[in-house]
DNA sequence: CGGTGGGTTGAGGTATTTCAAGGCTCGTGG
DNA sequence: CCACGAGCCTTGAAATACCTCAACCCACCG
């Protein structure tokens, strides 16, 4: 599926600056709303925008040709990603759920960075950024075991999107599982052992809510 | 080990620009040299310069507390690394054979940087390559079986270190294994399983000199 | 020439995957 | 209002890819 994006932006151009930590300034932006599943770009395609997450929840993935799919990040409220140097995108870009993102054309953020140079150092340090998480996550996929996987994720995402005390995940087991390089049954497992053990809890019955109750002991697991 | 810089380049500070793919500029330049095995930065120490390789190959790792280690990438001939925008190392970087290094103050290159587009600009290149490097590394160390990784090694190596031929590893095979996330046996098994299927052959009675014979099959395995 | 640092290969063990079954929630339509 | 299916999650049992442990070989070097 592909999401035109010409016909897309329903706000029409904005002019509201901020871009994540990119200055004010004349870049274009919109807003646009995708639905839970709804492809933002695909892999190869032409890099056109670059994104950020307003609202809502937006995995980036690649696909090997026989299905296997590596979530390499995901995208919550004020990620910006689509980030590129090149001209295509090298992931595929979904929202987990309904999500609303901000766009700025790339072309026109290219020609602010040659004159402003802010707008050139927040690209730097913006890509430096998902660099440093993909360093993390190579240490993660290559050698951690599967428990140790699972509480760096959970520690990862407590520390995005947890409010008044519960983290609400948006994203469900398989999507986990493509992002620690484990299956989801193994994610399951690695949640029933902590829960077991009493480090974390779930509230309501969608087992998507948790609630850490021993940070520590996890953190013990988080080598 | 730690390895005190500012005793250090011997060459003495030099001017000859074009750091990798920095214009030429009033950056402070220097060549230094490394044994085999010794330490050039360490992980989470200061970030105080940028690192071209001259001559040799380099290997840049993460340990966790048990010993387990993960090289997120090896740098040869014209790499460069250390490339960091915060203020300390995320790497430990070490020489895997004798290795010569051209420095850069990271301190003047910034400054530079603020000045000279170009500069901004070459700097936004090279962390966008480390990332892509790493984006596909993680689908390799989260996705990928050992005969997959094993193909995809030789692949990347022949493609950046092959000359006349025939591929000269500077590396062991404990250090492919930190690569890519398996144990050297592992490692090993892959290379005789290509070797007895006549994908590859060793030149010399090292191992570490490999000629690619059938790199369509090797292509075809490297998903 | 003995020791050390690679490298290979075999045999057995194990963490994780695969396959399979069952439960719960929720939306939809009869 | 309830039946139903789809999606999501958990749990068990069996399979397996990879790891671990161990032996051995070879090249190199003081």
């Amino acid at each position: 599926m592909f999401v035109n994006l010409n016909a897309g932006p329903t706000k029409g151009p904005r002019f509201l600056g901020e871009l994540g930590k990119l200055s004010q300034n004349e870049i274009i932006l919109s807003e646009f709303r995708y639905r839970r599943g709804a492809e933002i770009f695909g892999e190869a395609e032409p890099a056109e925008y670059l994104y950020q997450v307003i609202d809502g929840a937006v995995r980036s993935y690649k696909l090997l040709s026989d299905g296997r799919r590596q979530i390499g990040a995901f995208h919550l409220a004020g990620d910006v990603f689509g980030l590129e140097n090149g001209e295509a995108h090298r992931f595929t870009a979904e929202a987990i759920v309904d999500t609303t993102v901000r766009l700025a054309k790339r072309a026109s953020l290219a020609n602010v960075a040659e004159q402003d140079v802010t707008v050139a150092r927040d690209l730097l340090t913006m890509t430096a950024s998902s660099l440093r998480h993909a360093e993390d996550h190579m240490l993660l996929l290559g050698r951690k075991t599967a428990l140790e996987r699972v509480a760096a994720f959970l520690l990862e995402m407590d520390r995005r999107l947890t409010a008044a005390g519960v983290m609400a995940l948006p994203m469900c087991r398989r999507d986990i599982a493509d992002y620690l390089g484990l299956t989801l049954e193994t994610v399951s497992r690695a949640l029933s052992v902590l829960h077991d053990k009493g480090i974390l809890g779930f509230v309501g019955q969608t087992q998507r809510q948790i609630v850490l109750l021993d940070r520590p002991k996890l953190g013990a697991l988080d080598l």
